[in-house]
DNA sequence: ATGGTCGGTTGCCGA
């Protein structure tokens, strides 16, 4: 079964490059973030167009928005309000085969990495602190569960291009990424695309659009994951960054990352 | 040290 997760950043904009991202690797699922569209606006035909019949979306208006495509029948489908918030970030919904896939969109957290003065980086901390608590309260590791999505936080050194000079740069900070390290072992998750590609090994998802040429400056970071439970140990057969969707005309910022798991 | 670019409830805000 092969899935892939994107940060599509618009799907209403770039329905053509998923329709490409389809026609060049035929994925079974997948995982949008930041899909910035409200329900009723989702472009729910184009996507059926696509062989994905299954859907399952959560938008809301100019900011955020989940979904699940899917070529096989979904249920039993929810979202988590993180943080106490109903904004759109967290979906969830089982495959015929019982592999449970959630999408998430962590909060970008600002600018200002000092949470006394940016309420959205104590959002952020908020949000990745509660994914620590409620996977271990409300799932079973035993069980076959996928989670991917942006993150928002490279918690590794090869996953920024310049440890050092990112420390103080939110997705960087030992706060955040102690929280999602946390986060991470209190279910067992296990990091799917480090798995495959272990440290130190440089693996980015994110290039920003401010760099003149992002491809030869290379500025990138892992903002991006797929992780997999206990349940799924040893499943995952394969691993990429679909680093040439950042080079296609008008890209999403961020590119796919596709796995194959053995089910 | 600074400013650089996107998308969408555009003349700003969030990323």
């Amino acid at each position: 079964m092969r899935i892939i997760t994107w940060n599509i950043n618009s799907i209403r904009l770039r329905i053509d490059h998923l329709r490409r991202l389809v026609d060049e690797t035929d994925p079974d699922v997948i995982l949008l973030q930041e899909t910035k569209v409200q329900d009723h606006q989702f472009p729910e035909e184009a996507v059926n167009e696509l062989g994905f019949t299954h859907t399952k979306f959560r938008g809301m208006k100019s900011y955020n928005g989940v979904a699940i495509l899917s070529k096989q029948t979904l249920s039993d489908t929810g979202g988590h309000d993180w943080a106490g918030r109903d904004d759109a970030r967290h979906i969830f919904a089982t495959l015929p085969n019982g592999l449970e896939v959630h999408s998430l969109y962590v909060p970008a957290g600002g600018d200002e990495p000092d949470p006394t003065i940016n309420d959205k980086f104590q959002h952020k901390l908020d949000f990745v602190s509660e994914m620590k608590s409620w996977f271990p309260a409300n799932r079973d590791p035993k069980a076959p569960i996928l989670l991917a999505g942006d993150l928002n936080i490279a918690p590794l050194e090869s996953d920024v291009w310049s440890h050092k000079q990112l420390l103080k740069i939110v997705s960087h900070t030992p706060i955040e990424t102690d929280g999602l390290n946390a986060a991470q072992a209190a279910f067992g998750w296990q990091d799917a695309m480090r798995t495959h590609t272990p440290e130190p090994t440089p693996l980015y998802t994110w290039w920003s659009y401010r760099a003149k040429d992002w491809r030869a400056a290379n500025r990138g970071r892992r903002l991006d994951h797929i992780w997999v439970s206990p349940g799924l140990d040893g499943k995952v057969r394969t691993m990429q960054v679909l680093e040439d969707a950042r080079g296609w005309e008008k890209p999403s910022d961020h590119a796919p990352v596709l796995v194959d798991l053995d089910l």
